[in-house]
DNA sequence: GTAAACTTTCCAGTTACATCA
DNA sequence: ATTGATGTAACTGGAAAGTTT
């Protein structure tokens, strides 16, 4: 008969005695016989008679049907708790063991999960800002080198929806533009509604978002 | 009303044991 | 047969909240 013989609810569980053990490991140290007894009464029910601890599985069955009560709430009330207990044939403090056990694996889970996430966004994050460097990088560049509609074809210049200035086209790049205009020069009219691009880029580019926020709020 | 003692419950951390590769 | 890894039942100690004295 091995440990997952559903023949019975009973079959399974009823070895480990913390009270005795206790008692046991307490009183082998010679003293304080009062103590221990007040200390063991938290944990213990009613049926205890000494006997090693012993490592029981609860059975399948056992298992399913707390796993169903987990399910309907993670932790029990007393009345529940003693419910479940009979039904199950085990002591409720194995019960409010098992639920407090299983509340820990939820959780722990929970974390693992979280982690990754976070692993992920970090990731995310990190590449966002190579890009968002070298994107800096080529518009410093830019900057000092000649006007920017000197080096382009008039073809590609096209005027920006919101300030209304003259960049190479709606690809992306029109940030690199505008930008090079000079600091001073962008964006600065009165009521000019920068798009999301227009003043991540601009924070980005004076280096300090906020002071640039406060600027064009 | 309230302070102290006691109880209950929960959690985090740990231990002990069963099982499996 | 042995062993290390893993899962989990059970234990411990402390904190918080509730109850009793």
């Amino acid at each position: 008969m091995g440990p997952d013989d559903a023949s019975s609810l009973s079959a399974v569980s009823s070895f480990s005695n913390s009270s005795s053990i206790k008692r046991e490991r307490e009183l082998s140290g010679g003293e304080e016989e009062v103590e221990v007894e007040r200390v063991s009464s938290r944990v213990s029910d009613e049926d205890e008679e000494a006997s090693p601890r012993k490592k029981l599985r609860l059975t399948k069955e056992q298992s399913a049907i707390l796993e169903d009560n987990f399910k309907e709430h993670a932790t029990l009330n007393p009345k529940q708790k003693q419910d479940l207990a009979h039904k199950l044939n085990l002591r409720p403090r194995q019960v409010e063991v098992w639920f407090q056990n299983r509340r820990a694996r939820t959780k722990l889970k929970q974390t693992e999960v979280d982690c990754e996430l976070l692993k992920k966004c970090c990731e995310r994050l990190t590449d966002e800002n190579k890009k968002l460097q070298k994107e800096l990088q080529e518009l410093k560049s830019l900057k000092l080198a000649a006007p920017f509609y000197m080096q382009l074809p008039a073809a590609t210049l096209t005027m920006c929806p919101s300030c209304e200035r003259i960049c190479n086209g709606g690809d992306g790049s029109s940030t690199k533009a505008f930008l090079a205009f000079g600091e001073e020069e962008i964006c600065t009219a009165a009521g000019t509604q920068l798009t999301g691009n227009c003043s991540k880029a601009i924070a980005l580019y004076s280096g300090d978002l906020n002071n640039n926020n406060q600027n064009f709020g």
